[in-house]
DNA sequence: GCCGTTTTCGGCCCGACTGTTTTCAGTCG
C-alpha cells in the first residue's frame, strides 16, 4: 500500500472518529499522522521491510506505528472496520460539505437515516433536514447548493491559475483610498503547488469601507459571508476568497497567523505559551490571568508587545524570521531556533534553462527566439531540448534532424557569443529502459535529457526498472518530470521515487524539477528526499514557447518549499562550472 | 493518540461568523 492510500486511511479513521465524538486530539492524532504519511517521499512499505522504527517519525506512535504495518502487510486496518461497522463511512463525504461537520453528519444520520450524499439530497429537496435541532431553512439550501458544488468541481486550484484570477481583484481593492495595506497570505503566499481558496489580509481604519468594496467586486457569484472583520466570497470561477481586515497594530502577527500553515501556527502558539505569552493574529501579548486561573476571554487583553510585523512576532518567541514557503512545521521551527535555516533560491541566481523546445519539434519560435528570450533573462547558457522520435506527434527528432539541427545551432551559435547554446535533446525512454536515441548522437550532445511520454501505465515494478535501465546510460544527465503527473489532471505514473532517486545518484544523473506550474515535478517532498541524499537538482521551465520561459518563478518557488539553496541547483552554476559538472 | 530532562500523566492553538440557541453550539480556517 502506497504512503497516499495509507494517509487517506489514517484521515478516514480522524472522520469517523469525530463522528463518534471521540477525543479531539485522539482525532488531531490520526490528522497529524496522515498529513505526515501523505507528504513523507519514503514509502511506509520500505520502512516496514527494513523493519525501521516508525515511532521515531514525528507523531507516530506505537497504535500509528502498528496501523502503518497493518496497512503495508494487510491492505486493511482493523481499527477501521471496527469503526465502519459502527458509523457508515459514506458520512465521510457528507462532512466534506459546507457548513455539515461531524456533529451535523452524525445528527442527520441517526434522527434521518443519512447515511450518502445522494440521501441527504433527497431528504433535503423533502423539506426533512430544516426540521432538524441545529438546522434551519437557510442550512438546507445551503447543503443542497454545497452538494451541487461538490458535484462540479473538488479540484484545488493551481498556483498560477490562482494568480491570474486574483491580480485583478487585487487591482480593484488597491483603488480604495482608505485601504493602507493589502496582502495575500495563505498557502498562496507559502507558494504550494495548489491552493484551495485565497486568504487575503487587509489594513485599513475603515473596515466597513473595505468589506463593502470587497463582496460588491463584480466577478462575485456568491458573498458567503460578511463581518466587520471577516468576510468570504465565491468568485465566478469557483475560486472562493477570504478577506480579513485588521489594525496596522496586529498587522505582522496576522500575516503570521492568515499565512500558516495551521502546524507551524500551532509550534509557534506553543513558543509564545511557553514564555508567558498568547500570540493570535491581533498580536502576542503578555499573558494576564483572571482570577479563577482561566485564559481571558478577551482577545486584547494583556499587554501587547509584539505584532506589527512579522519579524517582532518571531522574536518575540526567540526566533528568527522564517520564509514562508518553509512553514509547514517540516523542521524549520526547530532550524530557525538553532540558527541553521537554508540560504534559499532564488530566481536572480538561476544562470540557465535546460528545458525547452522550438519549432524544430512542437515549440512555437524558432531556436533564434528561444535564445534572445533567454539573453534577456540574462541566462549564460540554456539547451535546446526538442524531442526524439518516438514522440512522432510532436515532430521528434531522428539522428539525421538532429544533425541538421546542429549545423543551425552552429551557425546561431555564431551570431551571439552573449550566451551558450547547449546541444540537448529530450530523449523518450522507451518501454524497455532503452533510449530513443543512436549512441552516435548521444556522444555528441552537450547534454542528454531523458523522459518518460508513454506507457504510463506500467506496473510498479516495471516501470521502476524501466527508468533505472535509463538512468544507468551513461550518457544521461538529468531524468526529467520524474513522475510524469499533471496537477488535476493525470496522477504520476507508479513508480518507486525512492529508488530512483537512489539510482540517480549512483549513476551521477541529476533530476529535473520541472517549472511548468502543471507539472511542478518532482513534488517539494521528492525534493526534500533528494536535497537529503545531496542529489543535484535541475530548474527548467519546458517551455514551448518564449513567454513560458517566465514560468521559472514557479519551479523556484516549489525549489523553496524543499528547502533547496543555490549549490543545490545545477543551473546555478556559471557556464564553465556547470560544463564541467557534466563531464564527471 | 502523541509527547516529554521541569512531566510517563496531563496536557494538547485560538478566534470569527452563522444560524437558530433566546445565550450558544457548530463549523471553519
Amino acid at each position: 500500500m502506497e504512503n497516499l492510500e495509507i494517509a487517506k486511511v489514517l484521515s478516514q479513521m480522524a472522520d469517523l472518529l469525530e463522528i463518534q465524538d471521540a477525543n479531539p486530539f485522539r482525532v488531531r492524532a490520526y490528522r497529524n499522522a496522515s498529513r505526515f504519511v501523505a507528504d513523507h517521499a519514503t514509502p511506509m512499505r520500505k520502512l516496514v521491510a527494513e523493519e525501521a522504527d516508525l515511532t521515531a517519525l514525528p507523531g507516530i506512535g506505537k497504535d500509528m506505528a502498528a496501523h502503518i504495518r497493518d496497512l503495508v502487510e494487510s491492505g486493511r486496518l482493523t481499527a477501521l472496520e471496527e469503526l465502519t461497522a459502527k458509523v457508515p463511512s459514506t458520512l465521510i463525504d457528507v462532512m466534506e460539505l459546507p457548513g455539515v461537520g461531524p456533529k451535523k453528519a452524525k445528527r442527520l444520520w441517526k434522527e434521518i437515516g443519512v447515511e450518502t450524499i445522494e440521501a441527504l439530497e433527497t431528504a433535503a429537496q423533502a423539506g426533512e433536514v430544516a426540521g432538524l435541532a441545529g438546522f434551519g431553512a437557510k442550512s438546507e439550501q445551503k447543503i443542497l447548493q454545497g452538494i451541487e458544488q461538490f458535484r462540479q468541481h473538488r479540484s484545488r486550484c493551481k498556483i498560477s491559475d490562482a494568480d491570474q484570477l486574483i491580480s485583478p481583484l487585487l487591482e480593484y481593492l488597491q483603488e480604495l483610498p482608505s485601504l493602507d495595506r493589502l496582502e495575500v497570505a495563505g498557502s498562496y503566499r507559502r507558494r504550494r503547488e495548489t491552493v484551495g481558496d485565497i486568504d487575503l489580509l487587509a489594513i485599513t481604519n475603515e473596515p466597513r469601507q473595505v468589506m463593502q468594496r470587497f463582496v460588491s467586486y463584480p466577478m462575485v457569484a456568491r458573498v458567503e459571508m460578511s463581518g466587520d472583520t471577516r468576510g468570504r466570497i465565491a468568485l465566478q470561477s469557483g475560486l472562493e476568497v477570504d478577506l480579513r481586515v485588521l489594525p496596522a497594530a496586529s498587522y505582522g502577527a496576522a500575516l503570521v497567523y492568515f499565512t500558516g500553515s495551521k502546524e507551524h501556527n500551532i509550534r509557534l502558539r506553543r513558543r509564545a505559551i511557553e514564555r508567558g505569552l498568547r500570540l493570535s493574529e491581533y498580536g502576542v501579548f503578555r499573558a494576564n490571568e483572571t482570577e479563577d486561573g482561566t485564559a481571558e476571554a478577551d482577545p486584547l487583553a494583556g499587554v501587547q508587545v509584539a505584532g506589527a510585523a512579522e519579524e517582532e512576532v518571531y522574536e518575540a518567541v526567540d526566533l528568527p524570521w522564517i520564509e514562508p514557503e518553509l512553514r509547514e512545521d517540516r523542521g524549520e521551527i526547530e532550524a530557525a531556533a538553532a540558527g541553521s535555516l537554508p540560504e534559499l533560491v532564488e530566481l536572480g541566481q538561476i544562470r540557465g534553462d535546460l528545458q525547452m523546445h522550438s519549432t524544430w519539434s512542437d515549440g512555437k519560435n524558432t531556436i533564434e527566439e528561444m535564445l534572445e528570450g533567454c539573453v534577456t533573462k540574462g541566462y549564460e547558457y540554456f539547451a535546446m531540448t526538442d524531442h526524439s522520435k518516438a514522440l512522432a506527434m510532436t515532430g521528434g527528432l531522428d539522428a539525421e534532424k538532429v544533425r541538421q539541427q546542429w549545423l543551425e545551432i552552429e551557425e546561431i551559435q555564431a551570431r551571439h557569443p552573449e550566451i551558450r547554446i547547449l546541444r540537448s535533446q529530450e530523449i523518450d525512454i522507451l518501454a524497455d529502459g532503452s533510449l530513443d536515441q543512436e549512441e552516435e548522437i548521444l556522444q555528441g550532445l552537450d547534454l542528454v535529457v531523458i523522459s518518460v511520454h508513454s506507457r504510463f501505465d506500467l506496473p510498479v515494478g516495471e516501470q521502476t526498472r524501466r527508468i533505472l535501465r535509463a538512468l544507468e546510460h551513461p550518457q544521461v544527465d538529468i531524468l526529467a518530470h520524474p513522475t510524469g503527473r499533471l496537477i488535476n489532471k493525470r496522477p504520476p505514473f507508479a513508480v518507486d521515487i525512492d529508488e530512483i532517486l537512489h539510482c540517480a545518484l549512483e549513476n551521477g544523473v541529476v533530476v529535473e524539477l520541472n517549472a511548468h506550474p502543471e507539472r511542478l515535478d518532482l513534488k517539494d517532498s521528492h525534493l526534500i528526499l533528494a536535497r537529503e541524499l545531496g542529489l543535484k537538482v535541475a530548474i527548467s521551465t519546458d517551455a514551448h514557447r518564449v513567454q513560458q520561459l517566465d514560468l521559472m518563478r514557479y519551479g523556484v518557488e516549489q525549489a523553496r518549499r524543499a528547502w533547496l539553496e543555490p549549490t543545490d541547483i545545477v543551473n546555478c552554476l556559471p557556464l564553465q562550472e556547470f560544463l564541467r559538472s557534466l563531464s564527471d
